[in-house]
DNA sequence: GCAGGCTTCACAATCGATTGCGGAAATCAT
DNA sequence: ATGATTTCCGCAATCGATTGTGAAGCCTGC
């Protein structure tokens, strides 16, 4: 049994092939005596008619494939961006294409050289780095391509992110109006957008507060995952600063330095109180568990989405380069508490008031 | 400028686009003269061709495109699985595209059409229910496919699965060794596999272990969620029935048995001993840390892929419809300990010395 | 009744790569 | 040197759908 092609639906009918085609477009219908089209329709209809994408894509040179980078979906913060995107993109007709690079920059070139030779109509890249030669390129070439979650240093492709700044200094705010004073930040990678942008953050806003030096208190993992982040908490800890709360690059960086504290012998969050950033799922189950902020995943991946769709439709050059932040939201959990004073920091906390 | 095609680079190498076809093909590069192979070789290079995956996939039927479908990527079950899947076909020059059904049956149905008028090659399914008719079709119209996680009733499919059997048999025996006699299970949805035969399993244990009647404790939740989890582990706690632990369905299922027994402010695992299913991340920070069966979920990807190329490279239909069952292990964490015999079931307890 | 304008559809080229077929050139045997 | 093989490569059809061009058929208006 032969899949049915075109011209099967079109002797059907009996009309020919390239009527037919004209019939079952929408774009087209109106080229067509409304009879014949509805004996054409009738006609798929009952053969079974699916039209083969391939054939079409090469003819058109449209494949309706919309490829989507991301560094590792076993990493939780992807798969609800994943999820928004292609609720949008299956509705519009496209099919979302996942690739996971696995971190890794050549084989992130050869999945994107894979996805371009398949005709794919665009990208939604959320491996981005803060210099990023791959993406330049893609720039130069006109693909069109939308950033998600991480940006980089060109700003010369759209981007959809969390507001990282708000966050941070919601994050900020919170701690000092518990009391603390002496707040370190273990951040991402230097390499990031999201690691550079928090680390900033963090010192605006401890600067703001007129809180006494970070100097030694902000340090940047190596990458955004539990080793690397009890690797920098270890650091930390065995350099002998004064610090009574971390706020983290990321929830697994957050994993990190509550593993660090327990080894220590250091409660969370008698002792030292724990930000996150992006709340994973579950983290309310943790002990203890964890404030974080919350980055509306979904909706940012649904927003790349369409902000890619649009890039397509009129792939006229005259839209500019939009950079949208969304909001996010401090969830306070069990990880943060008032800061209990030592004798070794007792003489700050008074001079403080 | 243009995308180089292949006529580009016969032009280049001043022969008939058919020669630099078979040039540039391994599998017929035999047919032309190795000089001539070397300086379209070179062309190829040097003009950075990269050949039309539709236009080949169009005349070759092949697209080298495999369909995975999964109920939801946000669930850390699957992750896993993708990646392993994705390492073996990307290594074999195959492109992995991912849908999430959002467990909805039409829209998998739509997924999968949308799928095959692309020419896909094959597809790896996680979604199979204990009927199913869709995939009926599929192993009917020949098409390659094979099922990861969960089988369909009829086995038509070749299968790779976690030996759940024997992950349920160690359970029960850990708990039974802990000196627990009366067991519940909050199982998945009777219409997986995975519900059935984890339910299975559990009475097959229980029995052999000569334990009281499981009347009432066994039971079925409507999902693999926490909530679902949650209401069949209220129904249980309401129910009134005596139970020492809990062996649930997954993960999940074991995260709504925690909050209801917190509710109910019944400890874990003090008052109650708790088991979960699959291993999901970070499950050893939890409060408590959870007791769980680990599946080997990238290696069960990996050889669903495998199984699967297998299957396409040699068409021929010889090969018998395998059914792998992967083995698991028991990772004993805090949610277990020995009961704590209570007044009610004391008398049980020194009966069965 | 006929020119001009519409609608409706058939024809054939096209997208880019693959491949069966056959011819020219090269190699070999005698 | 000549006939028989083999090697190498060009020609053209093909995959299935889309689309520019033009030719019928029909209507309208003068």
């Amino acid at each position: 049994m032969q899949r049915i092609k075109l011209t099967d639906v079109a002797r059907a009918a009996g009309v020919h092939p390239g009527t037919a085609s004209r019939a079952l477009n929408p774009l087209t219908r109106e080229q067509v005596s409304q009879a014949t089209s509805r004996r054409v329709a009738r006609a798929a209809q009952r053969l079974g008619y699916i039209p083969n994408t391939l054939a079409r894509g090469l003819r058109t040179a449209r494949s309706f494939i919309i490829g989507m980078v991301v560094p590792d979906v076993a990493n939780p913060l992807f798969p609800p961006m994943v999820r928004g995107a292609e609720q949008v993109l299956s509705k519009a007709g496209y099919t979302l294409v996942l690739t996971d690079t696995d971190n890794d920059a050549s084989t992130e070139r050869r999945q994107i050289e894979q996805l371009r030779a398949r005709g794919t109509d665009g990208f939604i890249v959320a491996t981005a780095r803060w210099r990023d030669p791959l993406l330049d390129e893609i720039a130069e070439a006109g693909v069109p391509a939308v950033l998600v979650n991480r940006n980089t240093s060109t700003g010369r492709l759209p981007y959809v992110g969390g507001d990282e700044r708000t966050g941070i200094k919601q994050a900020v705010d919170h701690l000092v109006g518990l009391g603390h004073r002496h707040i370190a930040h273990l951040g991402g990678p230097q390499d990031t957008s999201t690691g550079r942008e928090r680390a900033a953050a963090f010192r605006q806003a401890t600067h703001q507060h007129g809180l006494p030096s970070t100097r030694g208190l902000i340090r940047a993992c190596t990458s955004y995952t539990e080793a690397a982040g009890a690797a920098a908490a270890g650091r930390l800890v065995a350099s002998g600063q004064e610090f009574t709360a971390v706020i983290a690059g990321n929830d697994l960086i957050a994993f990190g330095v509550l593993s660090v504290l327990g080894q220590a012998a250091i409660s969370c969050p008698d002792q030292v109180s724990l930000i996150g950033f992006n709340d994973m799922p579950h983290l309310d189950k943790l002990a203890p568990p964890l404030t974080t902020v919350r980055l509306p995943l979904a909706e940012m991946g649904a927003q790349a989405a369409r902000i890619l769709l649009d890039k397509i439709e009129q792939s006229a050059s005259d839209s500019p380069v939009t950079q949208s932040l969304l909001g996010v939201e401090l969830v306070v959990r069990g990880s943060t508490a008032a800061p209990v004073p030592r004798f070794s920091n007792n003489s700050h906390a008074l001079n403080a008031r």
